[in-house]
DNA sequence: AAAGTAATATACCGATCGGTATATTTGTGC
DNA sequence: GCACAAATATACCGATCGGTATATTACTTT
């Protein structure tokens, strides 16, 4: 097989996600794409069936860094609550230096993908459950080890937590401020010191 | 004048609303709103200077619409806690039924202004700021009226509900779902109750 | 009713869109 | 080093984009 393929194929994945994330999935364009890579558009169409694929891998990749990350400290914080407080530095040191630029791929597909585009919004609705079960298991593993109160329901909190993470980098996004989002990170820890024990 | 004018504008404008808060703005054409309206595109650049104006213009009819319809039901509340617990129920209600089809125009343009379209996103912080400063006044008015405890920072409450009902509709509606609302619904209930007296 | 004008319709512009057919290049196995 | 095939580049397609110049229509004024 002449050139590497798979490593093409990345670099397409690579440069296409902070265009889709800036740009939106319409408004971002495959000639974007060409002069972003310094390829052509043989390269991507012979790598990926069309424009929609190019998306889905993406942000598929663009969620993947981000529950990485987010995993990644998670896994270094011992109890729920440390585990939950570190949940809104992340989106805080996101809104300050975001890995990926245009803020958050699941937030900003959700909003274009909620009417149209079904290819995309079947893997947000994916996405998005995956995200707040995981702050569900933390708040009921809380409970379980006697770091959370009993009569905290997880899967409230989750929602709480996943909307109000989201809605605040938004604001503060289109702020241009970080301002809403430490009202917002106040806030939070607020609750989660409520709930803890 | 032959033919009204003001008449044409306003169908333009009610017509293009819609299209633009499902579609968004680089999704949406100008044949878009020629095939809503039955009008042709002459008609459009001869109100419109460009397609620019005729979002604005829909993005400002939208907000309009939003805000009277909430200023309506919260000026029928007595109590601030009332005021607030009717905000939740509006957007409740405009998931189940939506006044504009496509969500809340705010978030919606919110995402899509944030990296480009500055003539889009000046409005959209605009339109952020008047919606947080009159929770923080219904708040404030609540303190000293003895509805609302002294000791609540009445614009961290404004941040905090506006976040999060933004976020919960954007994740009922890509859920295509109210489950995620009610648990939301339930959590600031809850935080109206708490800061209460 | 004729003239004048504001408002809308029609026809067209260059640019760009996603996508494809084909030519060319580049590496692999013999 | 030569054939073969996979990967990329090039050139092109019809459709649609936002926008404009101009023709036509409909109303007002006299």
């Amino acid at each position: 097989m002449p050139r590497n393929s798979k490593f093409t194929k990345q670099l397409i994945i690579d440069k296409a996600l902070p265009i889709f994330n800036t740009k939106g999935y319409s408004a971002a364009s495959i000639s974007d794409i060409t002069n972003a890579t310094g390829i052509t558009k043989g390269a991507i169409y012979g790598n990926f069936k069309n424009k929609d694929e190019v998306a889905t891998a993406a942000f598929e990749k663009g969620v993947q860094i981000v529950t990485k990350q987010m995993a990644g400290r998670i896994k270094n914080e011992k109890t729920a609550p440390a585990k939950l407080m570190t949940m809104i530095t992340y989106y805080e040191d996101y809104i300050k230096k975001p890995p990926i630029p245009g803020g958050c791929p699941v937030l900003n597909s959700s909003i274009e993908a909620d009417d149209s585009l079904p290819f995309l919004r079947s893997r947000v609705i994916r996405s998005i459950a995956l995200m707040k079960d995981s702050i569900t298991k933390i708040v009921n593993r809380g409970i379980i080890e006697g770091q959370i109160k009993r009569n905290v329901d997880a899967e409230e909190f989750a929602n709480f937590l996943f909307a109000i993470l989201e809605g605040g980098i938004s604001l503060s996004r289109v702020e241009g401020d970080q301002r809403s989002f430490s009202f917002i990170k106040k806030f939070v820890e607020r609750q989660i010191k409520l709930i803890s024990i």
